[in-house]
DNA sequence: GATAGTGGGTTTCTTTTTGGAACTTGTCAA
DNA sequence: TTGACAAGTTCCAAAAAGAAACCCACTATC
């Protein structure tokens, strides 16, 4: 399967991935929520090349993930700024940093930490359920294919 | 900046795609959390090749995110089957989905739908506040450097 | 006891994608 | 007039991915 067929599958994470699915990408998204907004600036704290860094600020603003917003002109220069679905990714980027915070950490500790301004303390993000507010783990969940989506779903399913 | 330098990188998103960050990863996760387990089982859902298919399940048992299990001696056939780190992955993989269901989905909505096996409801991933149990967005955060992170990463900050 | 099938790969070869470095364009400042 | 800055683009070599065939140890079938 070549990239520009993912998202053609009936599978949201497929086609999560054909817009975010690449090493670059996601490490562009983790400096804009840090604030980043420049093209120099990724370029500088990403050691990307600036050929890959154009192609991949590029992908994001067609798939509006990022918006490009002139910050002056003569000459015209834009920055880069997360829209909605770009602020969206939040917890995809959150649950990546906490597992490996847990998971890759080396003797000091998480390298970054996080502190809830509501209310204060220093936090880690935890999934719950929308419906009952208890937090969700691999084994308390059940998929069903969706309403409009039959057999092409279901043998997905079937494993 | 090559694949293997990621993991070297004070920074836990750089370190978890070290592990995770790229396409057939995610893809062959998703499918191990809807249960499949052998070879073959992937390659027929996934439309990998069987060589990027080796590879990947070699680097994610290394990782020690899936381990090999002997399911019958003569000839001897091992099953994939996630770990513990591997199942904590999970936020990760529902979030990207949850993501996907709200800005990729068609006319036709979420293709897979999820249930809470507690509540018995039709649920969405919601990320909360470890201390607080308050719904947490991108504007809500804060990040300070660790304690035993310098320089090296307040650079990485000040953006 | 030849033949085909199955599970889990490896090899080989070609096409795409990256990485690295130099070049471009418009503008300002010394 | 020379240099710097921001934001790219171009060109070429190196690395990774895709396609397809091959391999090996068994088992079940004719």
């Amino acid at each position: 399967m070549r990239w520009e067929e993912l998202d053609q599958q009936p599978c949201s994470l497929s086609r999560t991935l054909s817009v975010i699915g690449d090493r670059w990408t996601l490490l562009v998204l983790r400096d804009c929520f840090l604030g980043v907004r420049r093209f120099d600036g990724f370029e500088k704290r990403l050691g990307v090349t600036r050929h890959l860094l154009a192609d991949r600020l590029k992908k994001l603003v067609e798939h509006e993930v990022l918006q490009k917003v002139p910050y002056q002109q003569r000459p015209l220069r834009e920055e880069y700024r997360l829209t909605d679905k770009g602020l969206a990714l939040h917890p995809v980027i959150m649950s990546l940093v906490s597992w490996g915070d847990t998971y890759m950490a080396d003797e000091r500790g998480a390298p970054i930490e996080h502190t809830h301004k509501a209310c204060g303390k220093r936090m880690k993000p935890v999934m719950v359920c929308s419906e009952c507010a208890e937090p969700v783990g691999a084994r308390d969940i059940e998929v069903q294919a969706g309403a409009a989506f039959g057999a092409e779903v279901n043998n997905l399913l079937a494993g």
